[in-house]
DNA sequence: GAAATAATGTTGACAGTGAACACATTAAAT
DNA sequence: ATTTAATGTGTTCACTGTCAACATTATTTC
């Protein structure tokens, strides 16, 4: 921890890391800008040098989230093991899989402490949560060209309506609200989530065009 | 503001509606204990009196939030203007509706400050969040009946997949990443949501009993 | 290569916060 | 009426974000 140089040579990055740590051990209120100078080995006031102040590290911090998101959502993209899923179910399962391991990290992500305002798109928040945005919207296309969702549709705005689902079911499931027995017919939450999946798809309005009556 | 005798007498009513109009209007950082016990006219230490610390009065100023979430809900039911409208559009628009006119508030109710574990299921913020949610699987029963809505889907999965993604589209269009023209197709907010309600209702698996083809 | 300049880190201070303590005052119960 | 519980006060502590003045080093420029 102890350097020999007065100055750190990384420090943005080092700051980060331990944000990253220090967010998975003490949750969000636990995050301090002073905690990370410490952990860095440096003064309280050298994170100033790289951050306007203690909610650009916040964001900075949120920014490498998404960059995370994205990794562990293509990695699931391509997990073996998930063959027999389809694209869609593959992503959606990465985001869960994100979202409940490291629960703090993604609360941060959303939780307004971070870029309240649109006036800045150019930060490195926004492009980044735009890149895991993309990795989504390609899946899309993607199950699209396999026959798998429906074609007649733009991407966007089918991605819009999946990401909205998929984040929402996994900021209600962290907080709670879908837990209780009473509401859910007592599925495990693998096997909700695979209910509302198969649900989505195929639509909950009454079948309006009725088809061929298969009996 | 000042008070005669000694004793407050409604503190902790008055502590949460403070906190309420807080938040409105420094946002979820701007919330401070000691701020409310001064715009209460009290000393510091005396919320403690009937809260356990700080995070326990943000917990009953979120078990507020839901509670108006529900009466919002309910309002934009009944709302003559909004007649034309399936009840689950309605309760969508006042789930929406209430996301953006009290953004902050909002986002404190599912933020994490609040119920990080569910040990303590029968808490009031608990009990406000189910009673909200509540309104919503009533309302699909209600679409059910109307037949509206598939009926042969039960509606607490119905419930769990549409505040999902209400849920989830209210939270990205606060955190502003549904805004960027470049991914929305140029479309406005509410073009945007009857968009994706369509799309729900249709669902977007590909149409596997296909139509006779229009041309 | 030396000097000027920018980048980066330090020290010390300040106000604001959550929290705890012993104590004061009042309401409620006996 | 007296005891007891509930509620509010005053004070203190450790901690936090932030800033200004200063120190050290890296980088550029002559």
């Amino acid at each position: 921890m102890a350097r020999a140089s007065y100055h750190h040579g990384r420090l943005r990055e080092t700051l980060v890391a331990h944000g990253v740590l220090l967010l998975a051990q003490k949750g969000i209120e636990g995050l301090s800008l002073r905690t990370l100078a410490r952990k860095a080995g440096v003064s309280p006031a050298a994170p100033y040098r790289h951050f306007k102040n203690a909610q650009a590290l916040a964001e900075a911090i949120a920014a490498e989230g998404f960059t995370r998101l994205r990794s562990t959502m293509l990695a699931t993209m391509a997990d073996p093991l998930l063959a027999g899923r389809t694209p869609l179910e593959r992503i959606g399962m990465g985001y869960l899989s994100f979202a409940q391991r490291h629960p703090d990290h993604f609360q941060l992500m959303f939780s307004g402490r971070v870029c309240p305002d649109p006036g800045q798109p150019e930060s490195a928040l926004h492009q980044a949560g735009q890149a895991a945005f993309q990795a989504l919207t390609d899946t899309i296309v993607e199950a699209q060209r396999q026959g798998l969702v429906a074609a007649d549709v733009s991407p966007a705005e089918l991605a819009v309506v999946s990401w909205s689902f998929i984040h929402g079911f996994a900021t209600l499931l962290l907080a709670g609200f879908l837990d209780p027995q009473e509401l859910n017919p007592g599925l495990s939450q693998a096997e909700l989530a695979d209910a509302c999946q198969k649900l989505i798809r195929r639509g909950w309005g009454q079948k309006s065009t009725p088809k061929p009556r298969r009996r």
